[in-house]
DNA sequence: CGCGTTGTTGAGTGGATTCAATGGATGTGG
DNA sequence: CCACATCCATTGAATCCACTCAACAACGCG
């Protein structure tokens, strides 16, 4: 069950680095006095917030992977967007409305919990925060439109490929892959059963690998022929 | 061909109360001097800015349609996103980013070219701006989820009429409707055949008109009934 | 070990595309 | 004014990709 494991401590905060709070110097340790963000961790499959609820709080995420769904009423739904380490979500409530969409944990988590009013008050403040959340608001919906191009004018095997190659980079070393063939298949439009299709023909050829929840690319440049051929991914 | 055809007069735009300056009072014509946006025009099918180009310039839209367009190597092509009058785009700038679409006048237009050094330093002087452009991207971002959801969660006849449903509104009253067959199919993820079938069924059952480059929604309620029986738009 | 969950594979269907031909509107030049 | 060219939309037929339905295998867990 979710809970609260403790207040955020910013200053010695191991991932700040990552987060909204990268360029501020001192001046948290002063400033913030009143800004007390609370670290929660929530299981595999649990939720952080719902769609349609008033949104009072924006979350920077410490460990794990979250993903953000939407549903349609007759049950049929759509992962929005997967985040990880130092991604800023669930930021709504700052154009005053609710939450667009439902954030669900992949694995097992760890959150920082800002509440909105006093982050609002704190970037009003600090011109930085503003700053670094510009830049991830600007990115945020760079990566959307990508995603609408991948969506809208790709074929199945070629979104499962370019969602492969941009989950485990250009390296060919294994990475953890905690999504389930269903949740492949929703984020990239495409059923169960196509997504296992095509993961079992690549897997027969040799071209990646998978293993207890890891997965390498073991030819890219061949799965690159393969899939995208004139220049598709 | 695309030209200037003067410089902008916040003080007494028409369309100011739809832009990101909608907030400031008088602030403008003191603090505004050396701000000294074009106006520019821009023939049908022109281009605005290039993918991939460096973002020096942002717009305000104040005539007519654009579309955001992502082109993939092969020649497919995904409309992004349409805009209309008093919307805010090119700005990826922002966060020293090229363009990450090409962006292409749909009828002839009319926009505010914003340079973007210059509104960089007007916006760190007048938090109302910052305040405004950080509603429009939180905005962006809900329609671009709720696009994915289009492309990745519905079936042709569901996004088709989806699409309508948000550009004609729920009165039934005609709409002008700017875009050929073939910038529907690219907005939607489908082929031109696709569209123009489910159009021509429509208008054959009396659901929806269309008229010189406008279209009604005639009967509402039925149209939702046969495409959306269980709540899929 | 049995059970539930998740992944794989096959067969058949259907929805959307592709290919191809026709129709209609608009515009131009003779 | 008409013939013609061009562009866009429509419609049909055939194909194919991805889905649905179904059975089975693999895995983890109590």
């Amino acid at each position: 069950m979710s809970h609260i494991i403790g207040q955020g401590q910013c200053a010695t905060c191991k991932i700040r680095h990552l987060s909204i709070f990268a360029e501020l110097e001192d001046v948290l340790n002063e400033d913030i006095g009143s800004f007390r963000p609370s670290v929660m961790v929530f299981d595999t499959a649990e939720t952080v917030y719902r769609q349609q609820v008033t949104a009072n709080n924006a979350f920077t995420l410490r460990k794990g992977v979250v993903k953000l769904i939407k549903m349609l009423p007759n049950g049929r739904s759509q992962i929005i967007r997967l985040l990880r380490k130092g991604d800023l979500f669930g930021f709504d409530g700052f154009a005053g409305e609710a939450y667009n969409h439902t954030a669900i944990a992949v694995t097992n988590i760890e959150v920082c919990r800002l509440p909105l009013n006093e982050l609002m008050a704190l970037k009003k403040k600090n011109p930085e925060i503003e700053q670094a959340m510009m830049l991830r608001w600007i990115r945020s919906l760079r990566e959307a439109e990508d995603m609408m191009l991948e969506l809208g004018a790709k074929k199945a095997p070629e979104r499962l490929a370019s969602f492969l190659f941009k989950w485990c980079g250009e390296s060919g070393s294994w990475q953890e892959l905690p999504l389930s063939r269903l949740e492949m298949g929703e984020l990239l439009g495409l059923t169960i059963e196509t997504v296992s299709r095509f993961l079992s023909d690549w897997k027969r050829k040799g071209l990646i690998n998978e293993s207890r929840g890891s997965i390498q690319i073991a030819d890219a440049a061949s799965l690159r022929e393969l899939v995208c051929m004139n220049g598709s991914c």
